[in-house]
DNA sequence: ATGGATTGTTTCGCTACCGTATCATTGTTG
DNA sequence: CAACAATGATACGGTAGCGAAACAATCCAT
């Protein structure tokens, strides 16, 4: 509980992109369950609307922590794909975690 | 990192109130660090202007999160403090991440 | 091929948040 | 007491989120 305030804390100061606790949420989602994600899906995962989702990967998008492609086996389906600055984003949130953790150990 | 994506999701799923990022790091803090909390403090600590903390005890008053009331020996501040809500809301979130923290310790 | 189902996007009206700037109230200092 | 400082709240214009509903594109079944 102390971990995820530390944690939350430096989050909200650092505040790389500010993120709601949804975007969060997807974001964690679509790099630590293995793929493919579809809007259908991550928005049934997440227990909201489909637009909810649509609207969060424009503003992920926008901030290249995600990326959008068309399905070529069903051309309905988009793919959500993994970009470089989301891996980095999350190391970044891992790393918080992991100091917070080892500061709250001592 | 998984335990916060599976607490995280729950959360979001749940979504008893939907609390954006800065709110629920200004409801650990004001439950997890010692009082007394004021506004200016409070801004000073999550690194936001004084305008966001009102408007959190606004929202979070309303949800009875959390109550204001002025400090008699300084008229100009006004101390948080917690509330009965509060307090379960936490012990909720709590809940879930000792519960998922079991659950990924299998 | 045409009617229906499915998927993701857009539109609509609304609510809530943001930072800057300003205000009212209270305390402090000369 | 007057001028100044400090605190929290409010006003303002702008942005972004929300759910419901309507929409376009695509697939599928007949």
């Amino acid at each position: 509980m102390h971990l995820w305030h530390s944690a939350m804390l430096r989050l909200v100061q650092s505040e790389a992109p500010d993120l709601t606790l949804r975007q969060l949420s997807l974001l964690l989602h679509i790099y630590l369950v293995p793929p493919p994600h579809t809007v259908r899906g991550l928005a049934a995962t997440l227990g909201v609307t489909k637009p909810v989702i649509t609207r969060a990967l424009d503003s992920m998008g926008a901030l290249g922590l995600v990326r959008r492609i068309r399905d070529d086996r069903d051309r309905r389906n988009v793919i959500i794909q993994r970009t470089v600055g989301g891996a980095l984003y999350l190391e970044k949130l891992g790393d918080i975690i992991i100091e917070e953790g080892r500061e709250l150990a001592l």
